[in-house]
DNA sequence: AAATATTTTGCAACATTGTTGCATTTAAAA
DNA sequence: TTTTAAATGCAACAATGTTGCAAAATATTT
């Protein structure tokens, strides 16, 4: 609770219960959620364009990142310290197709790519898709 | 002309005037083209549903893959031998931030990953965002 | 070449998703 | 507590995507 407060001040952001709200589903919640997501979870308590522009703020704050989809847009936690100035994401993203979640996997980077002459890279967005552990299992 | 006949014949497809001008769109203009795009390309031609519909309708047989981005969906010719069967795509999409245009780099593979214990893959799409040796070139 | 069967199209209506302006409310600072 | 600045809710709108159905076009059969 206080902690949330923390990682908005942190952020140059003011505390408000929707942000809380919004920041403690993220991390309550594993995976990446879409606005949709976030509305089914937090219920009637706000408006749908608030929720937008609390994404919209996180997002350029660098409290969360977009994760990209076959399906559409989600949104998961950025785990390192990224700022206003600087989002820094070389992670590799999973979707699951049976149970349709998307997790980030913090812990494998993006391997290097050789692009030809003249293309001057400046971000990565590796998503894979296939079964999670969860499902394979069953 | 007859080579477009050709190509939808190819995937068992009836041949419309629709159909052959949204393929002729893909292989003249080389880059990925949204819904948007085409709607904009064709002018006032087809009805938005038909162009959906052509949409869809070449995601299934394999004539077009979807293409990831931040801002949205865009679809880009399949190279290879794509059926309704089996897509098959494991080339690396570039997203160029200054003319805006994504573009398939054919030649270029997804680089292998290894997955944690339990994790099935399946499909890969890897974007590069950055800039394209035409816009570095200014 | 004409008739038939089947697919595709256009239209209308609707659903979902995202955006903008403005008055009101809320949080932080004085 | 008062003042200032930011965030919210509401309404209206814009863009994007979907569905059902009758009319038109394509391919097939006679």
């Amino acid at each position: 609770m206080e902690q949330l407060r923390e990682t908005l001040k942190g952020h140059h952001l003011r505390t408000t219960t929707c942000r809380e709200d919004v920041l403690s589903a993220f991390i309550n919640k594993k995976n990446a959620l879409s606005h949709g997501d976030l509305e089914g979870a937090l219920g009637e308590s706000y408006d749908r364009v608030t929720i937008y522009r609390t994404l919209k703020t996180f997002l350029e704050k660098g409290i969360i990142h977009k994760v990209l989809d076959d399906e559409g847009l989600r949104y998961a936690l950025c785990s390192q310290q990224c700022s206003e100035e600087k989002h820094q994401h070389d992670h590799i993203h999973f979707k699951c197709s049976a149970c349709g979640k998307t997790n980030c996997l913090e812990n494998l980077h993006i391997p290097n790519v050789t692009l030809p002459q003249g293309y001057q890279p400046a971000s990565f967005n590796l998503l894979i898709q296939g079964t999670c552990p969860e499902c394979v299992a069953e």
